[in-house]
RNA sequence: GGUGGAUUGGCUGAGUGGUUUAAAGCAGCAGUCUUGAAAACUGCCGUGGGUUUGUAGCCCACCUAGGGUUCGAAUCCCUAGUCCACCA
């Protein structure tokens, strides 16, 4: 969320920038139910504060002795009238909440100029793209010749999109997920385990809702004595649970940064995202995932950024695994970020760098709604910054090193920094 | 699954319808004293929002959460959460 004293005071700066990335703001319509805001909250509060001090003084009356009867009858006509503001006053500001909430951060002044994914700027290569003497193989046929996938199988189970993987392939990804913690535990991120279903409150906190409720799994209580709004939904990333540790809570500044990393599996409806990638694992309804998470202070988010996507970088580096670091464009990072990086790992399969890894600075546009902040010394409140970035999906990293690793005879080369999380074997 | 109890600020803990602006203590901050520290003493000491040029002043809300009763609710009623105890 902007801070709203930003949008009443400089609306058309915040319309002008929020058009780089593509969004139109309805500067009139909020405007409009700005001034209706300021009226009616204005006017139910001096309602209430004159209804406060009736009160006391009829308690102040009665205590002494007096007949309030005639106090009671001045005020009676007061409570209908404040009912009626408070009414309106609420009306307006559920009204300019959904529109507040709906609008995307601020893309930050280094964030690349562009609206299309052609405007990304390639930032670096790492890397080599080996060369192969045999006819290289996708991931996935290469897999199903080893009887290591099973789409069929998935699909039987529960619907498309989902995958099974069996024997060496599944352990490799155990194994990968492994390596990650533990090389993360080395950078100073506190290893944390998460609750895989959250309430509405955490994904609106982070900025998965409300506008993106299509998206996500959303589990039912299905319970018929139970009225109350308590659906709980499938964590589309680590990042949801994770971020909203710091929900509501106000830190001391010495223990800035918190750096934390967790695995968990994400659920995608990936509504809108048929017909795309309907092969293999790039793109599924279920996929692993390590997440990164810093919540920092203002001040060093920027270099918070670039450390956390470093971080990420060494996962790929210490793997062998060529790939590139794009700056994303206005028009392509994500509603709640002000900046992000992409990592795309090389797939010889397909011949492309495919996205492996997203590290996006948000400044305090998810602490806003998180109501996350730190305290330093007797000073108020401040707003923390967050970042966080995949480092990595798992999934999609497991494409990578098959890919990468195969040889002609079909097996695959164990990369050195997984042998010891594989029983040490070298190929499988 | 059932019954009962608890739920107050960073912590402990008073408060069962109105002069409560939530007592008091601890912790914290500032100061006095001291060579310095401790002790003692004095003062300050929650969060969000509104108004506003304003981190000034004034106002509103917040005693687990959400409803309700009332001129007035921490206090009474309902629903839910959490914790504790007992029963099955």
């Amino acid at each position: 969320m902007l801070d709203a004293k930003l949008l009443r005071s400089d609306l058309e700066t915040v319309a002008e920038k929020l058009k780089a990335r593509g969004y139109a703001l309805d500067v009139a319509t909020i405007q409009t139910l700005e001034a209706q805001r300021k009226e009616f909250q204005v006017k139910a509060q001096t309602l209430q504060a004159e209804s406060n001090s009736r009160a006391k003084g009829i308690g102040k009356a009665k205590s002494q002795g007096e007949d309030i009867a005639p106090l009671l009858a001045e005020v009676s006509s007061l409570k209908a009238q404040l009912e009626l503001a408070e009414k309106a006053s609420a009306e307006v500001q559920a009204k300019l909440e959904v529109v507040f909430s709906s609008i995307p951060n601020l893309p930050h002044e280094s964030t690349p100029a562009g609206l299309e994914e052609e405007d990304n700027v390639e930032l670096k290569k790492w890397g080599t793209p080996a060369e192969y003497d045999f006819e290289v193989k996708d991931h996935v046929d290469l897999s199903e010749a080893r009887g290591w996938y099973d789409n069929d199988a998935a699909v039987k189970i529960t619907s498309g999109r989902f995958s099974v993987l069996k024997g060496p392939m599944a352990k490799m990804q155990r194994a990968l997920t492994q390596f990650m913690l533990d090389t993360h535990a080395t950078h100073g991120y506190e290893e944390v385990y998460v609750p895989y279903l959250v309430n509405q409150e955490s994904l609106h906190g982070t900025g998965q809702l409300p506008k993106f409720e299509a998206d996500l799994y959303k589990i039912s209580k299905h319970d018929e004595h139970d009225t109350s709004d308590r659906d709980l939904y499938l964590i589309p990333t680590a990042e949801v649970p994770i971020t909203n540790l710091v929900r509501d809570e106000i830190l001391d500044e010495s223990v800035l940064p918190l750096k934390f990393v967790g695995h968990t599996p994400c659920f995608r409806s990936e509504a809108g995202a048929y017909g795309r990638d309907t092969r293999g694992l790039i793109r599924q309804h279920q996929f692993e995932k390590v997440e990164m998470v810093q919540i920092v202070h203002p001040d060093t988010s920027l270099e918070a950024l670039e450390e956390l996507t470093g971080h990420a970088e060494v996962i790929l580096q210490k793997l062998g695994l060529p790939y590139r670091l794009m700056a994303l464009c206005a028009g392509d990072i994500g509603f709640s970020a002000s900046k992000t990086y992409d990592l795309e790992v090389w797939l010889p399969g397909q011949q492309v760098y495919r996205e492996i890894s997203s590290c996006s600075s948000f400044e305090d546009f998810q602490a806003r709604r998180l109501m996350a902040r730190f305290r330093s010394g007797q000073e108020k409140p401040q707003l923390v910054h967050t970042i966080n970035g995949s480092g990595l999906a798992v999934g999609r990293t497991l494409v990578a090193v098959l890919e990468n690793y195969q040889n002609a005879d079909g097996t695959v080369t164990v990369p050195d920094v997984l042998r010891p999380y594989m029983g040490g074997v070298e190929t499988i």
